[in-house]
DNA sequence: GTCTATATCAAGATAGAC
DNA sequence: GTCTATCTTGATATAGAC
């Protein structure tokens, strides 16, 4: 029923989302899928908790599958985001058309949505980069999403290799400059100096 | 009569911008509404075109202000967007409110934000930077703009100032090594010759 | 649990007086 | 140009049969 529901957004937009057209692409009557989901609202909240938990495990995912290190999530986001075109396909969208669905429909059912975010900024946060780095790779990747789902920009290979190696760029200048080798160095050098 | 819209939007959510609440915070009736936009998506439409009207406006004065060389463009929207806390306001979340809200009622109409994003985009790619460097700058700052608008991270003064020494670092690095330079060196030193 | 039928309501849009 | 009144439609939600 959620997938009918998805469905219908990304084929016939975020107004046409009603109950008859969700229940027709699900195979019921409006009376049936009003059993499952008393409200609309419940509906489209239950759509976004699947979206994020969707999301979360992406990414989750993702950070498994990265070498560790400082930047392991930030690396994890480029790799997993900006590295195959084939990754921004209509799952991707769909959720998009989902997530703003909910904003319309009630903005406050995004809380789960607010949750993930939570989590992924911590994690971000304490990847062992430069105050700034992690936010500016999440953040990035966000827009870059935005702009394709709003049909901004068009997405394409070209595009995510450039992007990814400029992101990458500033990755590897944050960690090559990483404090606390240096640190590490002078104090070999310096020996027992004191202040 | 648009700035009626835009608080009806901003106030209770893009659910209820009806014509009658519409046209009551403009202190008219449907019918006088009615005169001015011959339909809702009308209505709508002006309402995206003014928002992207003036996103341009606001990203040329900056651009405007934003001293030669390369990366101008993307120069002035890190000093426009990402330096002081205080632009991100009312105006800036209306802006993103009234988008949001062509999207619901039907995305068609947000072709003038896609017209204002090329021109925005042709810039960016024009600016005499290594390629995607321009499209990161962009990108981010979308991204945090998004992110703030659904709420999905607080915006605030440390992470404006964290998120844009992270991209000056990546346009610092990226405009001392640029190509043009060197290449010119080379052939100086080679002289005349030939493949 | 799923259906049909229906209640209830509000939206966008139109007509025509002033 | 602006109003009031009204039309038409389609939405969510409920009631109750099967």
């Amino acid at each position: 029923m959620l997938d009918a529901a998805e469905t219908v957004i990304s084929r016939q937009g975020i107004a046409d989302v009603t109950l008859e057209a969700v229940a027709a692409e699900a195979g019921m009557s409006k009376g049936g899928l009003l059993h499952h989901f008393p409200t609309k609202d419940a509906l489209v909240e239950a759509l976004v908790v699947r979206c994020a938990e969707s999301w979360r495990s992406q990414y989750m995912e993702a950070h498994a599958r990265t070498p560790e290190g400082p930047g392991r999530m930030a690396r994890a986001l480029i790799s997993y985001c900006l590295t195959d075109v084939d990754i921004w396909t209509d799952q991707l969208r769909r959720m998009g058309s989902s997530v703003f669905a909910a904003l319309a429909q009630n903005p406050s059912l995004i809380q789960p949505m607010r949750a993930v975010y939570a989590d992924l900024h911590r994690r971000v946060a304490e990847d062992g980069l430069p105050p700034g780095v992690g936010e500016a790779v999440v953040a990035a990747t966000d827009g870059l999403w935005l702009d394709w789902v709003l049909g901004l920009v068009p997405v394409n290979q070209q595009l995510l290799d450039r992007v990814r190696s400029a992101l990458e760029a500033l990755l590897a200048r944050s960690t090559s400059v990483r404090l606390p080798r240096k640190r590490k160095a002078i104090v070999k050098r310096a020996g027992g100096r004191r202040r």
